[in-house]
DNA sequence: AAAATAGATGTAATCGTTTACTTACTACCG
DNA sequence: CGGTAGTAAGTAAACGATTACATCTATTTT
């Protein structure tokens, strides 16, 4: 394997000018820039990683630290984040977390042990509260989640906004008694819940909020429980993607149309709300542009770590499907046997 | 930032002592274990990787190479990975090669400049021809595609089998002209077409086999072309989840019902296969297991470089559900106006 | 009891870069 | 014309571990 200093002997220059040359620094004649271009070719010398990170302290690797790449909010940020950093020719780590706090500070640990250029965070509540970016040796981008107060670069949704516009979408279209399903493990199920309470509040309707762990499966048992009850619900909301996917199977399982017994609405435009007859009414994220800014944000931090903490905030987009289509007013008849 | 050098001081040993004990070396005293691990608590010590690499030419870290993560195959495979990888202590670099040869090739190059321990590939049609594992300067797996001659360590489907299977359930369940959608991008599309062909011959019937880029838009566009032909298939079949997605969402556009008008089957048990009424028949791989198996076979290879070339073949498992229903023998009455 | 061996520990070389510092040279200015 | 910048290039000292090798002690062997 060619070293710098194989370079450096057939181009016949010092160590120092390829080093520099490589750099891409200036201060170097174009007829040595010529000759050192030339040697790399000619023994196809590529730089050791490790020794360059080692001596400039530098690694130009960022993590990406999220509760699971199964989630499909998180695969798509991940694929926006891994497109820019490659393009910016950095490596990314990432991590799943599992939304357990001492997993995510395990790999907290993990980034400094690897001394990264920065972090990508989706923090567990317990990451969130007191959250202090200074706390750690390197810049920190919060992604999805990130309270009011919070102080760090951060890229979320209009979460309030928008559960308040899916709400009153709902009510506007005849549904009265609706239900919201969201998860406690994270900051923004909470906020969701917020804007969903205020909607029902504004139209002197009661809450009834489900909290619950942001899982398929305790989503499905959850609404699998409600729909036992009685008076049946007018709606079911779910506050995520995984969420709404544990209603819609237990709708199923339980054999209730919707919308014709119980409306269906919740977060997520992915492929499959589509598909389910009639379509779900979902608040699409922008989840690409998300990860995008996220990894954006960390690279001008990473230029300028005294720039002025920033924060984005994106807003959702309500798609009306069959799921909520309006209800024909025949109260009375919309409880099933 | 505590050395290695601090340790030492503190418990009163040479660096090459306090090395040792971290590296979990045998002969050295309990005394001195003790001693350097109490200075390594209380000075917070973490070595430096970067200096750990250059010395040690070791870097504990892997490369995953897939085409898009966003595929849900490939998101539940990165996922075993990460999970086994982390477990033994190793990072894994993930990279989205977008079925691009050019970019798979930049990526592998990549690996060579991290000095990665090993690599799972999921290659493309371009890298697979002829691929020899001593091409490169790492150990190798292939995951998901793989083709009979090749000689390297692989985790794949039983891809002719259950293309078979799948295509015979059809047939049993009355459904005679099949037409198969498949991806050309990958080796694996390939397989399941030769399996879906096998199994028609079997029966003396005519194979309709369309190629297509395994993408959900191609999928679509396909299937609503195909459907706008006559005589109608009794029944469409997808090679993959995204193709099966496409195939989905035509039929849905185009206002067919399934299975009444046309049949519809393909692989991957991913949720909505589930939800979307009446079910979906499918193949079910079995994913996670895919990759775990793909980086135990890895860390075995890092571990015995020398041990012989070994495959791991999963069988798919059919799921029968509502849109392969047995058909009513109603010849004749089946096609839509 | 001397020699050989094994085992624990220490010393210092080494991994392959980047970069601070030195040197050489040129050009410009008073 | 001497002195002073300014620029381009080179020399060698980091970076912080691991590990080959040397050393020392204790034990076994002859």
């Amino acid at each position: 394997m060619a070293q710098i200093k194989d370079v450096a002997m057939r181009a016949g220059v010092s160590v120092a000018s390829v080093s520099r040359v490589l750099a891409g620094h200036a201060g170097v004649s174009e007829s040595i820039r010529q000759r050192v271009l030339m040697a790399v070719e000619a023994l196809d010398y590529r730089p050791d990683l490790a020794a360059r990170r080692l001596r400039s302290r530098r690694t130009d690797t960022i993590g990406l630290i999220v509760s699971d790449i199964r989630n499909p909010f998180f695969t798509e940020v991940s694929r926006a984040v891994e497109d820019v950093a490659y393009q910016h020719h950095l490596r990314v780590i990432l991590c799943n977390a599992d939304e357990d706090s001492e997993k995510e500070s395990l790999y907290l640990d993990l980034m400094r042990d690897e001394n990264v250029s920065g972090v990508i965070l989706s923090p567990t509540l317990a990451a969130l509260a007191g959250f202090r970016p200074s706390d750690y040796p390197f810049p920190v981008v919060l992604v999805d989640r990130c309270n009011r107060d919070t102080t760090a670069d951060a890229v979320v949704l209009d979460n309030v906004d928008a559960a308040y516009r899916l709400t009153t979408h709902l009510i506007d279209s005849g549904y009265r008694r609706n239900v919201f399903f969201y998860g406690t493990t994270s900051a923004t199920g909470r906020q969701r819940r917020e804007g969903y309470a205020a909607a029902m509040a504004a139209h002197g309707l009661e809450a009834q909020a489900e909290a619950l762990p942001a899982t398929v499966d305790r989503a499905r048992a959850a609404a699998r429980e409600r729909l036992h009850r009685r008076p049946l619900p007018d709606a079911l909301v779910g506050s995520s993607g995984l969420i709404l996917l544990g209603l819609t199977e237990a709708l199923r399982e339980a054999q209730v149309r919707f919308p014709d017994s119980v409306a269906l609405a919740g977060f997520d435009d992915l492929p499959w709300t589509r598909l389910v007859e009639p379509g779900i009414t979902v608040i699409a994220q922008p989840i690409y542009d998300i990860g995008r800014a996220a990894i954006e944000l960390l690279l001008q931090r990473i230029d300028k770590p005294e720039q002025a903490v920033r924060r984005v905030v994106l807003r959702g987009e309500l798609i009306e499907r069959g799921s909520s289509a309006k209800r024909v007013q025949a109260t009375g008849l919309t409880s099933i046997a």
